[in-house]
DNA sequence: GCTAAATAGTTTAAAGTTAAACTAAATTAG
DNA sequence: CTAATTTAGTTTAACTTTAAACTATTTAGC
C-alpha cells in the first residue's frame, strides 16, 4: 500500500468519525429541542403537527397526504397519523380528491392558520432566548450547510 | 415606541423564525441519519444503545445509569431501557454498588468493546459516502456551533 | 438518633416513528 | 381490453421516548 494511500485512508478515517459526532450531536440537538418546543406549543400540538400547518402557510395552501410526507420526510404512516389528529382539532380538512379516487386532498381551516400563528407566538420566547445567546450570523452560515447535509 | 425599539423587536422575529427553521431542519436530519445509521449497525443496535458503548470506549469504563442519562441527555427511563438491551446481548454488566445500595455500576464487557468495534466498521461505508459528499472543513467549524447549540 | 427531604432507578401510560402488510385505484403491457 | 404492476393511503406490530408515579436508599435538620 503506497504512502498517499495509507493517507487516505487515515483520513477517510478521521472523516468518518468526525461525521458520526456531527450525527451525534445533531440527534441530541434535536431531541432536547424537540420536547422543549413541544413544551411551549398550545392545542396539545406536536412539533410534527405544528410543522404541517407551518408547511401549509409557507409552501402551498392544499396537498396530498403523500406529498407532506415527501416534505417532511416522514413516512406515509406517520402523516396519516397527524393528519388525523389535525383533523380532529379542526386544524385540516381532509377530502377525497375530484381528479383521482386515490388520493386526497388536505387544506388548512382558518381555525388551523390561526393555531399556527398563535403557536409561532408561544414558542417564540424560547426561541428569542436561544437567539439570544447565539449570534444571528452563526446561524445564517449553518443553514446552508444542514440544508447541504440533510439532502445528501 | 422608539425607532431602536422596533428595530430590535424586528430583529427578535427574524432570528426567532431562523432558530425555527434551523431547529427543524436539525429535527428533519437527526432522524433521516439515525434511521440509516441504525440500518448499518450489527446485532440489531439501535443509535442510543451504540451511543452508550461508545461513551465507555471514549470516556469512563464505569459509570452509574444516573451519568448515562446525563451523558446521553435523554431520561432516566429512557436509560434503564436501553441498559437492558445491553445487558441482554452481553455488550454490558450491570451490578450494584458497594459504596451505595441504591447506584449501580455499568461496565462494558469485552464483547461490548468488539461489538462497538464492529458497529464502527459497518457504519463507516455510510459516513464515509457523506463525507465525501461534504468538505470536512465544514464539519469542523460545523461541531463547534453545534455544541454550543446543545448547551443553551 | 429520628424524621423529612432529596436522590437513584424502575415502571407505567401516552405518544410518535418505522417497516411491512394490506386495500383500493390507476397505469402499463401485451 | 384484460392482466400485471405501480401508486396512494391505512393499519398493525414493534420499538423508543418522555413524564409522572412509585420504591428504596441516603443525606440533612432538628
Amino acid at each position: 500500500m503506497s504512502k498517499s494511500m495509507e493517507q487516505e485512508k487515515a483520513d477517510a478515517n478521521v472523516s468518518g468519525e468526525l461525521v458520526f459526532r456531527l450525527f451525534n450531536e445533531i440527534g441530541i440537538i434535536a431531541q432536547l429541542s424537540t420536547t422543549r418546543f413541544e413544551r411551549s406549543l398550545p392545542y396539545g400540538m406536536s412539533r410534527p403537527q405544528f410543522s404541517i400547518l407551518n408547511w401549509f402557510c409557507r409552501v402551498d395552501d392544499q396537498a396530498s397526504p403523500g406529498r407532506l410526507a415527501q416534505a417532511m420526510e416522514v413516512t406515509k404512516g406517520a402523516i396519516t397519523n397527524s393528519l388525523k389528529k389535525l383533523e380532529a382539532k379542526n386544524f385540516i380538512t381532509v377530502s377525497p380528491d375530484e381528479n383521482s379516487g386515490r388520493q386526497k386532498v388536505v387544506r388548512l381551516t382558518p381555525e388551523g392558520r390561526r393555531a399556527r400563528d398563535e403557536a409561532i407566538l408561544c414558542a417564540r420566547p424560547a426561541f428569542e432566548q436561544i437567539s439570544q445567546s447565539l449570534p444571528a450570523e452563526a446561524l445564517i452560515t449553518l443553514m446552508p450547510e444542514l440544508e447541504k447535509i440533510r439532502k445528501v
